[in-house]
DNA sequence: ATAGGGTTAG
């Protein structure tokens, strides 16, 4: 048998080396046994090594083993094992390991805290965080810069933003790094509140701090800007991006790719995309996603076809975006083949979210049997069901099929929870089918019980303003109010003359997809709102500019007759984002011709 | 010196 040949204080220097390259369970287990094998008797040092490298090569059953085996563990021990089980997936062992840690009499440092909010942080879980947060401060812990960055995310990623920027506030200046500022960027854009960002953002660039933005930050920054539709910021961060020589990494270009998308630019998208070198599957769905938003089914296609050539694998997600993107391009029969063939074609299973896609598909193209067949056959549950059954009710309005819109109906209200869309939509189905008492009952049982709703809003981007208009109110045109009145009347006068046959202002029984927003009159409502988006849009948007108008509801036909009409006797061109794709407006027609 | 913090597609 060999003699060991290795005495205590060389040993570690040859098993780090060892250990180093080993990624795989395979070589750290050869090193293991190499070690037992020449009778060394390990120290706590040399056991810590080993059960990092078996946590670095993911092996938790290996480090638990290990684990289990060392006697005297001391806090880095019991700090890798935490580690570890959170690196892969396994918050909740994690916090099993400090509360046996705590017991066992070990003192939690720094890097264990720091790791114990980053473990609570993945379980979205902020009382269990809370604790983690009330030890660090027993433990002096709570001024490490690295603790409370873990912290500022925790309390993020768990929903509580004003208890992550309380944290944030807390650090003294110098204690802010890098990535403390890019965690702060980053709670805000994951939290929809995107204007938040954008203005911390700005604080840190005339904060003296001297921090350079890095690329977490500019991509958390964009998508920032993407959630709230600010093209101008966008654009400029989009600056700063090439300017700070990040114009190569693949995250940024998905962020500016979903940016320009969701800013109504899908030509930008289509530039920043060609920019990427081997793409990877998520710019592939990115633009993907992009063309299936502005019904550019075809293209989506041939996205699919070139990642798949160049071995890139598409996932659940991209397949859900070219099914989206046949939806919304009336490629029906295609998008329903992709839902039977991706089984067996690409290895992923179909889930809700692609049967929900498909119902909606059809719903969309009046083929409303097969609609509710698939419906009723697809396991489909809880939130994702009550979107299936929502699009169906949507799309029997829209198809005036008022018997099957209330088996949907009735399907819809079996839900208790967030009833609300969906009444809305059951109502504006009677208004249609011209039961003006019926739309009005539905409209007064959700008074009784309630029932509240978002009201339908659009709002457009002037230098950097946002403007938020709602349905019969004209006043956030502020001092051009009346302006704004006379010329959307001139416009109507127009339109007659073009054989407009509809009625953009004067309250109507409502077809109406959206409220005034006072909830109790709802079947009688004015102009929508994208109508007096648009109509202050042609006042103070310069001549030859494409006028943006966002929507945060699907948009009604008479509103995208009424877009046509006024794209021609302005000769303006508008593109208008609505709840789930855009429409551009130009010469009199729209880019989805019709079908959306 | 063996353990720690932030980013992209739906």
């Amino acid at each position: 048998m060999a003699a060991p040949s290795f005495s205590t204080t060389t040993l570690t220097p040859v098993l780090i080396h060892l250990l180093r390259g080993a990624s795989d369970l395979a070589s750290v287990a050869a090193t293991h046994a190499k070690l037992l094998k020449a009778g060394f008797a390990s120290t706590i040092a040399s056991s810590n090594h080993l059960l990092a490298a078996y946590c670095r090569c993911g092996s938790m059953s290996h480090a638990r083993d290990l684990f289990d085996r060392i006697r005297d563990r001391d806090v880095v021990s019991w700090t890798t094992l935490m580690s570890g089980y959170t690196a892969s997936g396994r918050p909740q062992e994690a916090i099993a390991v400090l509360r046996a840690m705590e017991f066992s009499g070990v003192q939690p440092n720094v890097v264990t805290l720091s790791t114990a909010a980053s473990a609570c942080a993945r379980l979205a879980d902020a009382g269990l965080g809370r604790q983690v947060h009330a030890r660090a401060e027993v433990a002096g812990c709570a001024r490490d810069t690295i603790v409370c960055t873990a912290l500022v995310d925790m309390y993020g990623k768990a929903g509580c933003v004003d208890d992550s920027r309380a944290v944030f506030d807390g650090m003294a200046a110098p204690a802010r790094n890098a990535v403390s500022w890019g965690a702060m960027l980053a709670v805000y854009s994951q939290n929809a509140l995107g204007n938040e960002a954008i203005r911390l953002f700005a604080e840190l660039r005339t904060s003296g701090c001297g921090l350079t933005p890095n690329h977490f930050m500019l991509s958390s920054v964009l998508s920032a800007c993407a959630s709230v539709v600010r093209l101008s910021i966008g654009k400029c961060v989009h600056g700063a991006v090439l300017r700070l020589g990040h114009g190569n990494h693949e995250v940024i270009g998905v962020a500016l790719v979903d940016m320009y998308s969701k800013c109504g630019c899908y030509e930008y998208s289509r530039k920043v995309f060609d920019r990427i070198e081997q793409p990877s599957v998520i710019p592939y769905t990115s633009i993907i996603v992009a063309a299936a938003k502005y019904g550019h089914g075809r293209c989506a296609l041939a996205f699919l076809g070139e990642m798949v050539d160049r071995g890139v694998q598409p996932n659940d997600v991209t397949l859900l975006g070219v099914m989206h993107a046949c939806s919304h391009s009336g490629l029906v029969d295609t998008g329903l083949q992709f839902l039977h063939s991706m089984k067996s074609k690409y290895g992923i299973a179909p889930c809700p979210s692609h049967y929900t896609c498909a119902v909606d598909m059809l719903g969309r193209a009046g083929r409303l049997e097969e609609a509710f067949g698939l419906a009723k056959e697809a396991q489909v549950e809880g939130n994702e069901a009550l979107l299936l059954w929502n699009s169906l009710l949507s799309a029997c309005r829209i198809h005036k099929r008022l018997d099957l819109a209330t088996l949907a109906g009735q399907r819809v209200s079996e839900f208790n929870q967030d009833v609300a869309g969906g009444l809305v939509v059951m109502s504006n189905a009677y208004a249609s089918a011209g039961q003006a008492d019926n739309a009005a009952a539905v409209w007064s049982s959700m008074r009784q019980r309630g029932i509240q709703k978002d009201p339908g809003c659009s709002w457009i981007e002037v230098k950097d303003v946002s403007y938020v208009f709602y349905a019969g109110a004209v006043s956030c045109a502020g001092a051009r109010a009346d302006e704004v009145l006379m010329l959307l009347d001139e416009l109507e006068y127009k339109m007659r003359e073009k054989g407009y046959k509809g009625r953009l202002g004067s309250a109507r029984v409502s077809d109406a997809h959206e409220d005034d927003g006072d909830g109790g009159k709802g079947v009688m409502v004015g102009v929508h709102s994208e109508v007096l988006a648009l109509g202050f849009g042609l006042l103070v948007v310069p001549k030859g500019m494409t006028i943006r108008v966002i929507k945060n509801l699907r948009m009604c036909c008479d509103c995208h007759e009424t877009f046509k009409f006024i794209s021609d006797i302005v000769e303006r061109e508008f593109v208008v984002r609505d709840l789930n794709r855009f429409h551009h407006f130009k010469t009199g027609s729209c880019s989805c011709n019709d079908y959306w």
